[in-house]
DNA sequence: GGCCTCGTTTGAAGCGCTACAACGAGAGCG
DNA sequence: CGCTCTCGTTGTAGCGCTTCAAACGAGGCC
């Protein structure tokens, strides 16, 4: 910014300050910062500089008693460690961008005490509004009865359409057929699916979502397996479990609810089974992790477009508050099929 | 918390409300607030019950513009990707939460345009005092240059024995020592340094170790190199150019800068040379980071305790804010080695 | 020359809360 | 019995800014 400009109270100058140096009046600097249009160009000028000099930056607390908002809304996401978080922080913050809005973050980890510290936390700021990413469906309704309404929310990554909140969310039963669909296409016919606890929302839409694709083409589901969570490891312990029926023939094709539990099947079946993904079964995870990339058999997934979901959960919420006729929506965003090794023909 | 109390006043209660609902003054209910020991348990009941009652929720931004400071402090983080920095967010909110603050976070994406914009906007909200993760000492050196001092900011996963700033790290020259001896110890004699920029201090820092621990026993480093960034391509690049020169035995063993780094070049070797790793080589990564123990060969890695450092980082702003006569310090954590697979003998 | 208009500037009233001095009422004491 | 303490409580002055009605001055117009 600027360069050698003689700084001078470090401890803090106030717009008093700057008018006094700028010889106007308080409302005038108040003015050159908010409404640059209605003052002078050369009051302008002056009170640029008296700025620069004195260093001077705004009270954020005190701006935002006297104008009765803030210039900033939350986002609280449930899973730091996962990338479609991370992508969702980075739409949210272009959003924000576009309108001079900032993001606070905050990370919930998925708890319910968490996400609802926080929630209140960001009422207490008088934030704009809150976007809350969500698993549980337990937790949307906790949250919901406990939430004064006083403040918009959006709720990401979970959908619900009895039009009392907006929700964006991506199609998670769309992701399950397109991820089953792709293994029927590749020929698969004995197909099994190996998700999370049914609580999750995302998970049992993926199943669904398998279920109905298999169901089109006739066949039945061979199985359906919920380790406890998602992760490698369960993945490894599944697919310890699968190889056996797969060398049977019984099982050619794995639909996993995430990448790390696909990632976990398929070195389970080669550890255990000498078995050939995608030769004796083909494998299709979730997420697009850099799990799934990076695997030895890099991995078929369905890809979520989390930077695009944070962008338009930004764009619910900054509209819920500036139209007065607002109305609930729930967007569904369409996920994307990636085929790599694993599902290979 | 309550549950069919008759909320009123959806649109959010004062205290004037709360105090004329429980028949006392505002300052009591001020006081019923923060300084509960000061009203007697009759009144403090009341007023307990005036505010479950109207939903009250105090306005943060009167509550610090009266008080002339806020109950939080800002973390930047630099890459929300990488659990380091994760873990950091989890140990500064552990170190918050026991004096009653509270983080806000923000995702500076490495980028000094953000730190720099985050800085600011910390500065607005007049928080506490700011924790800045940082990698670039040239970052560093442009945001000293620019920031008003008027607030305390700590420098995270950067040291800085100036004196100018409390700066919290790990110490990774200790890490790139402990990485490099281990490899010595395990029988390997022809090593290579593979890291990013020497920009990155962390980098620079390991690779001083590296070379320290290899001058201690007597022996020369055989290479150092240099990829552009330190992530998995960039590490596959390297392991294919090096797994021809393993088959001829120039190399037996490779530290590199971070573990996806590592995880590339263990990939590469496999399937550029056939090498086995360890047998043929042994390669070590720095992070610890899922990708590291996922891996088909768990790689073996130097643990960074981030959590230790975010709270340790917490503690010496709150202390900074808090002692009137602190000396800026700058701490260094020791990092740990984690053995696995990839280092094996 | 008087009256209007428009572009600028300003005084002052809060925004909702905390802090602090000051107050009243018992309690304890000589 | 009068005095001092102590404990609770309260009135009120800001905190640093935005906002809005009102003032101001310089032209422009009839």
């Amino acid at each position: 910014m600027s360069d050698a400009l003689p700084r001078e109270e470090p401890t803090s100058a106030g717009i008093k300050d700057v008018a006094a140096l700028a010889g106007v009046s308080i409302a005038t600097v108040s003015n050159a910062l908010n409404h640059r249009e209605r003052v002078a160009a050369p009051t302008l000028d002056r009170i640029d500089r008296a700025i620069g000099m004195l260093g001077y930056i705004p009270n954020g607390a005190a701006r935002s008693l006297a104008a009765g908002r803030t210039r900033s809304f939350g986002l609280i996401l449930s899973d730091l460690g996962n990338s479609l978080f991370v992508d969702i922080a980075r739409g949210a913050e272009r959003a924000a961008d576009e309108r001079g809005l900032s993001v606070v973050l905050a990370n919930s980890d998925g708890k319910l005490e968490r996400e609802d510290r926080y929630v209140e936390l960001f009422a207490e700021t008088r934030v704009r509004g809150v976007l809350l990413t969500l698993n549980d469906a337990s937790h949307f309704r906790a949250i919901v009865g406990r939430h004064a309404h006083g403040q918009p929310l959006v709720m990401l990554n979970f959908h619900d359409d009895s039009g009392r909140y907006c929700t964006a969310s991506i199609d998670n039963e769309a992701g399950g057929h397109l991820a089953t669909t792709h293994l029927l296409e590749t020929g698969r016919r004995r197909i099994v699916f190996v998700g999370g606890p049914d609580t999750l929302q995302p998970v049992a839409d993926r199943r669904r979502g398998f279920r109905r694709a298999l169901a089109s083409a006739g066949l039945d589901p061979i199985d359906e397996i919920a380790p406890t969570w998602v992760n490698r490891a369960d993945g490894w312990q599944v697919g310890r479990r699968l190889a056996e029926r797969v060398q049977r023939g019984e099982i050619d094709g794995v639909v996993a609810a995430s990448d790390l539990l696909a990632a976990g099947i398929v070195q389970a079946m080669s550890e255990f089974g000498a078995i050939s993904v995608p030769d004796s079964v083909g494998v299709i995870g979730y997420d697009n992790n850099q799990a799934a990339w990076d695997a030895p058999i890099p991995i078929s997934t369905i890809s979520q477009p989390g930077d695009e979901l944070g962008f338009i959960g930004a764009q619910l919420l900054i509209d819920e508050v500036d139209e007065p006729d607002h109305e609930h929506r729930a967007i569904r965003l369409a996920p994307e099929l990636i085929v790599r090794r694993s599902t290979e023909r």
